[in-house]
DNA sequence: AGATGACCAGATGAACGAATCTGGTCACAC
DNA sequence: GTGTGACCAGATTCGTTCATCTGGTCATCT
């Protein structure tokens, strides 16, 4: 009892530490940009000697990945939790505009959807970041062959065709938004509920849906997003091991990026 | 009489030898980036002496900003014709259907739009390209009232919305296409079509139009490209002179950019 | 009058060497 | 066992120099 207690300490004090590099290493790559970022900055700011960054991940580059790996776990894992807070969300609309407002508060993300070269640095031209996520997609269409038997989707759109506006819409509004006029700009809050509805729109189809396929969407919707997360986090682990503990121990901070 | 006709013979030549060099400085453009492309390249494949730019523009940076308003006013040129083909396009869906289709096809544009450091170099740091051309917003905002008024499009979006989501998926259709997998890509067409229906779904109203309705769309689309298009000349005239014939002289070529 | 291309001042880019920086290591301290 | 930071090989940066390039000019030719 007392051997598990003291392995869970250190375990968990090893994933806060973590965290805390990866917090600072966050902080510095949005600001200097990653070319500028040296490992002996990061641990300066999280507050560690530079020797323990290497205690977690065996390079620089491994750092980085871990970096975008959490940004991204923390944001599916954000939609998931309002999901279930908020059953009303549980649409095609609710998703996407969850999605969008999500993505709107986490400018690592938007850069690296955008390849931002001013954040990114060398890893734009060393990685050709995708707005689809390879893994991700064959479940999305499995999600919306599901809505279209259901009759919640039109049935003239092909996988393609969704997935060429959903990435249009949403790559275009992190774009866009930063090059319109102050006069002319809305908020993050109002682009996210611009997005979600507009993709719903699109994909309507012609005839209300009844209540029982609106339950099977609600569950479906529910199911692509716990499978979302599921990946997310096994990548995660891919740069954390054994230091990102089981799923229901996620520490309180997760949601928060600040 | 005698005198006239020489004049005229010597203005088209002169603008048939500014679109030459144009064309020319075009294709080097999108081959080898603007910074590399020097005056005396496009000299060469224009087939004239170096000096006779200069004889059409004061310098460099003038023959480039020729350039983008060329493209521009062909492009806006191009779907006025389309609507005066057919006049059934003359819609907001078949509008920004066309806008679309015409901006796939322009290399060059889409390069300023989306900010291509590869194709425009040193501009995109000097030329700060926003997705709203300013001089048409309010035309725009009064397109978008008149629609309103008539129950064409939804009421309870502002202008800033209208705005924000064509941007968005003008912009992110272009980057979002290019970055796609190519099991996954469809083509220009296809993802012109898909952002003039989903921006139309996005907008469109309630109730379905009257036909009145549908006629002073029509009437107020037409006019709207047609404002469009005179903006359009006016800017390009700033960069042409009196090179620029009169509007009804277009040359045969003027569409096709090939 | 109009087109041309050699000329030139200033800009650019490549090469080089020296100084500095940085990712990764590991002996040492606790 | 764990955390540290001095050390070091190689990478990067920066200033200097010089060769080459390029935008713009204008005397010359047609």
């Amino acid at each position: 009892m007392g051997a598990t207690t003291q392995r869970r300490g250190t375990a968990q004090r090893r994933y806060e530490r973590a965290e805390r590099i990866l917090d600072a290493a966050t902080g510095l790559v949005l600001r200097w940009g990653y070319d500028k970022t040296t490992i002996d900055d990061v641990a300066r700011h999280a507050g560690v000697a530079k020797g323990t960054i290497y205690l977690h991940w065996g390079s620089r580059e491994d750092l980085f990945a871990a970096l975008m790996r959490w940004d991204r776990a923390q944001m599916i894992g954000a939609v998931r939790r309002r999901l279930q807070e908020d059953p009303a969300t549980a649409t095609l609309p609710g998703l996407f505009g969850l999605l969008a407002h999500e993505l709107h508060r986490r400018p690592l993300l938007q850069a690296a959807m955008v390849q931002d070269s001013a954040v990114l640095g060398k890893l734009v031209a060393r990685k050709q970041t995708s707005t689809t996520t390879p893994d991700m997609v064959a479940p999305f269409g499995e999600y919306l062959a599901t809505l279209r038997e259901h009759g919640m989707v039109r049935a003239d759109l092909s996988l393609e065709d969704h997935l060429t506006l959903v990435a249009a819409v949403l790559h275009g509004s992190l774009v866009s938004l930063r090059m319109m006029p102050d006069s002319l700009r809305v908020s993050d809050e109002r682009a996210g509920e611009l997005i979600g509805d507009a993709l719903a729109r699109a994909f309507a189809a012609e005839n209300p849906p009844s209540d029982a396929a609106r339950a099977v969407c609600a569950d479906a919707t529910r199911a692509f997003v716990d499978q979302a997360y599921a990946v997310a986090r096994a990548k995660l682990r891919e740069s954390l091991g054994d230091d990102l503990p089981p799923e229901e121990d996620l520490s309180p901070a997760e949601g928060d990026p600040s």
